[in-house]
DNA sequence: TTCCATACTGACCGGATGGTAACCATGGCC
DNA sequence: GGCCATGGTTACCATCCGGTCAGTATGGAA
């Protein structure tokens, strides 16, 4: 269903965006920043999203080389989703972009209603 | 028809990619961090685009604070749209996007088909 | 009186996106 | 054989987003 990869915008920050702009990447990926994810541990910390969106996503970003999924042949079947370096070097951006979030917010007065920026420590850390 | 500031997310990166990702906002905004301009001026600028979307997209960002909008009583009638502070504060953000863009284009072998991140020179320099 | 420029607005449309709900395949276990 | 878990897929649908194309308003110029 997507041998070809869809053509992405030639301006790198249209490119960029239209990499990182799904519904539930952002969320995904500050997970997957934290090491390797089974679908249903993503699940589990990502309530809101079904598992037909999740795993769209993730296809997405996994054709996009931000995620790599490895399947584990066991019983019953174990898959695991983790970022690469490609979608590791995402953190900076994400976090450059919630920074500006925040200050949006700020500025239009909505400053309360908005999460902070905290990356969670790395597993290794 | 837009009273209500449409509820952007909560989570700050994701109201930020909210707030640019419409499909020609990083473009007009990189010709307003220029300077100033008429609606008639980004129509040359971005001829790709039509009138209709043209000014959808600036309206969204007005509403979001990232552009001004000042009109000119004169016949026939002047429009000026501008980066708001706000808006200027986009810049880096959109640099790094930008960046990022291309680090993602190298890394999938698609490098010759973007362009670059350069940001022309202020009008003020 | 018609024409032009500027800056919009509105009707309509198609594709992408995201959402729900249901179903499928594997293989161990009772 | 029926049930469980995992990790999917499929059909279907509503909404959004951007796109075309045509229309509106103002007021000076020809």
């Amino acid at each position: 269903m997507a041998d070809i990869i869809k053509r992405l915008p030639s301006l790198p920050s249209e490119r960029a965006l239209k990499v990182i702009s799904g519904r539930w990447k952002a969320v995904i990926l500050y997970h997957l920043f934290d090491g390797p994810r089974r679908l249903s541990e993503l699940r589990r910390l990502v309530p809101a999203v079904s598992q037909k969106v999740l795993i769209q996503q993730l296809r997405e970003m996994e054709e996009h080389g931000l995620v790599h999924r490895e399947i584990f042949r066991e019983v019953p079947p174990r898959v695991e989703y983790s970022a690469t370096t490609l979608g590791q070097s995402l953190e900076p951006v994400l976090l450059a972009l919630c920074e500006w979030g925040q200050r949006h917010a700020e500025e239009l007065g909505e400053f309360d209603q908005v999460g902070d920026c905290v990356i969670r420590p790395r597993q290794s850390a």
